[in-house]
RNA sequence: GCCAGCGUAGCUCAGUGGUAGAGCAGCUGAUUCGUAAUCAGCAGGUCGUGGGUUCAAUCCCCACCGCUGGCUCCA
């Protein structure tokens, strides 16, 4: 691995000095490599590199590569440094923050090209692999957007022409999972230019939305968990209580009425802590679990957006839980519980844990940040989690356990969260009576377990790739007469099976069978019931599973029932015998 | 929001400085056929929007909108 590093981050040199020979004014940023290659952050003082560039680019690396130029590491004095990168401002930057306090800095020589570099390099460039130039991206110095915008060209980079191939090939196959094509050949969901961001669920889409829902009230249910609904938009005095109208208004959408000014909310706890403090509540009452399906509007950057995985309008799993302080650990334990059998429910098994630590802005003591943080990391220990810190990347009002999944091409994206909130309930002055008689302040959990509906939807379509598991399909089984003279009894069929709650489909469309079975494959419908003249004078249905099986000819009673096993096992598999 | 790319029929895509095509889907007709595409005909687009250059723009230029990939940010 460190050579193979060695081999990336070299061959991010390389295209530096082929960069550098096509633009000599360009200035070099960092250069690492990465999990598939390297980059390199870039300035052009006029203009940009486009994409026309990248062969150019490309076929000078080879040249390079080919002329077996030794890479020499040189330890010099900083400032001599300094004069060796006087017109490169980036290195200067570098040596002059990063590297004040070293007397002797390294830099790399390979060709005509040289770089300030910790190293390690190979010894020479013919010893670089598979190289291949992938794509343009913006970034900023320091990743910092307040910086001066740079631009990050990536590179592909393996040890054979073999590996390069196979890697490019298994993205591509990759890509074909992406929810956004799936949902557009399933129907499931839609954007439209009238509303970026915001998604439009369509019949198939909201059914599977609505089973997610059930599925989550029936855990919470069983959980004791109460449901609330609080109201879509608010009077922006309580965002200010909230400290949302402090901490998070660049997300917010905001409308006057009636010279009132509302904000439509971007989360729902400040309308749930409305409802916790309408009564006087006691210890005995506690811990309140308060669910609620809440509908939150952020105003997300435009740059940002990305199918169902990142939009502006979203659904939470939403749940506050007010408890004791003693009582903390225990639910969070709980939750951890829940969320870990729901995502096992969906056939995720592979999932990362952060903790995401108290950001630069936010409200409330660092002391009793510390506290909550410590109740999250000692309840994952407690259930034996491995888990990582996230600095700085907890809520505004509190820390947060993180439930990470990867997308088809390897992206994280957050579903679940638990999250501390001491802060909350004080600003808004909640309390309750305890044993003792006396008033004090409850602590407060937020959590979500699908974390956005929307998200958990698009992150299922990607795993399944739309062929969804019996229980959740959104059409399980279609009716397949295969000729006119069998519809009548086809329609039979079909009622039959939607009084028995199966969600179904008839097709009497005038096609021939095999095309029917080709829609029906195209919509990954489970169960595809051919009905020929034998099954329609027996009262037989003859079922196709989308695996391509034939369970040949069965009583139609036999199949619903065989069906309902399958759907209530939550089964993976279509057909259990 | 920033950098780069893209935006042609419902979908997937071709194409040109002289106002556009294919396949699928749709509609009509014929076919009634046992496990992934029956045949034929018809219809369908102010080529994202608005400016500009030009005798002439879908094609060139500019702005805006949207999308894609990253950066930053986040469920």
């Amino acid at each position: 691995m460190a050579e193979l590093n060695a081999m990336r981050h070299s061959a991010a040199h390389i295209m530096a000095e082929a960069i550098q020979r096509l633009y000599p004014a360009a200035q070099f940023a960092y250069g690492p490599e990465t999990e598939d290659g390297f980059y390199y952050d870039v300035k052009l003082p006029e203009g940009s590199i486009t994409e026309e560039d990248l062969p150019r680019i490309e076929k000078i690396m080879r040249e390079i590569i080919k002329g077996k130029h030794l890479f020499a590491r040189e330890l010099i004095p900083r400032e001599e440094a300094l004069k060796l990168f006087a017109d490169q401002k980036f290195k200067v930057l570098t040596l002059n923050n990063l590297l004040k306090d070293e007397p002797v800095v390294s830099v790399y020589r390979q060709g005509g090209f040289v770089d300030l570099c910790r190293g390690p390099h190979v010894s020479n460039t013919a010893e670089i692999g598979a190289v291949k130039l992938d794509r343009i991206a913006g970034s900023y110095w320091l990743g910092d957007a307040k910086n001066e915008p740079l631009q990050r060209v990536y590179g592909l980079c393996f040890p054979t022409k073999q590996e390069l191939d196979e890697y490019v090939h298994r993205m591509e196959e990759a890509r074909k999972r992406d929810h956004r094509l799936t949902g557009k050949q399933l129907k499931l969901f839609s954007f439209h230019d009238e509303g970026p961001g915001f998604p439009f669920m369509l019949p198939k889409g909201r059914t599977l939305f609505n089973l997610l829902v059930a599925y989550n009230r029936a855990n919470n249910d069983a959980r004791g968990y109460v449901e609330i609904h609080t109201p879509a938009m608010l009077v922006e005095d309580l965002w200010k209580t909230s400290g949302h109208a402090e901490y998070y208004r660049e997300h917010m959408y905001f409308a006057e009425v009636d010279e009132r000014q509302f904000a439509i909310k971007p989360m729902n706890c400040p309308g749930g802590l409305l409802v916790f403090r309408e009564e006087l509540r006691s210890y005995r009452d506690l811990p309140m679990r308060v669910a609620e399906f809440g509908l939150v509007h952020r105003h997300e950057l435009s740059g940002v957006l990305h199918g169902l995985f990142r939009v502006r309008a979203f659904t939470q799993d939403d749940a506050h839980i007010y408890c004791a302080p003693e009582d903390l650990r225990k639910e969070i334990v709980d939750i951890i519980d829940l969320t870990l059998e729901t995502y096992r429910d969906f056939g995720f098994n592979e999932f990362t844990i952060y903790v995401a630590t108290r950001p630069e802005k936010a409200i409330g003591e660092p002391e009793a940040w510390e506290r909550a943080t410590a109740a999250l990391k000692e309840a994952l220990d407690a259930k034996g989690m491995a888990y990582k810190i996230k600095e700085g990347e907890g809520a505004f009002y509190g820390p947060k356990i993180e439930f990470n999944v990867k997308d088809c091409i390897g992206r994280q994206w957050q579903l679940g969260t638990a999250q501390v909130d001491f802060f909350l309930p004080q600003r808004f002055g909640l309390e309750y009576i305890g044993a003792d008689g006396a008033a004090h302040t409850p602590v407060m959990i937020h959590r979500a377990i699908f974390g956005s509906l929307e998200r958990f939807l698009g992150i299922l379509i990607e795993q399944t790739m739309g062929a969804f598991p019996a229980w959740i399909a959104p059409t399980q089984a279609t009716v397949l007469p295969i000729t006119d003279a069998q519809n009548e009894v086809a329609r039979g069929v079909w009622a039959r099976l939607k009084k028995a709650g199966v969600r179904a489909e008839l097709d009497v469309s005038p096609e021939r069978l095999q095309k029917k079975i080709r829609n029906a494959q195209l919509q990954k419908i489970p169960y595809m019931l051919v009905l020929g003249g034998k099954e329609a004078e027996s009262g037989m249905v003859a079922p196709r599973l989308r695996d391509g099986r034939d369970l040949g000819a069965m009583p139609l009673e036999d199949f619903i029932a065989g069906f309902k096993r399958v759907e209530a096992a939550r089964a993976q598999e279509l057909w259990l015998e």
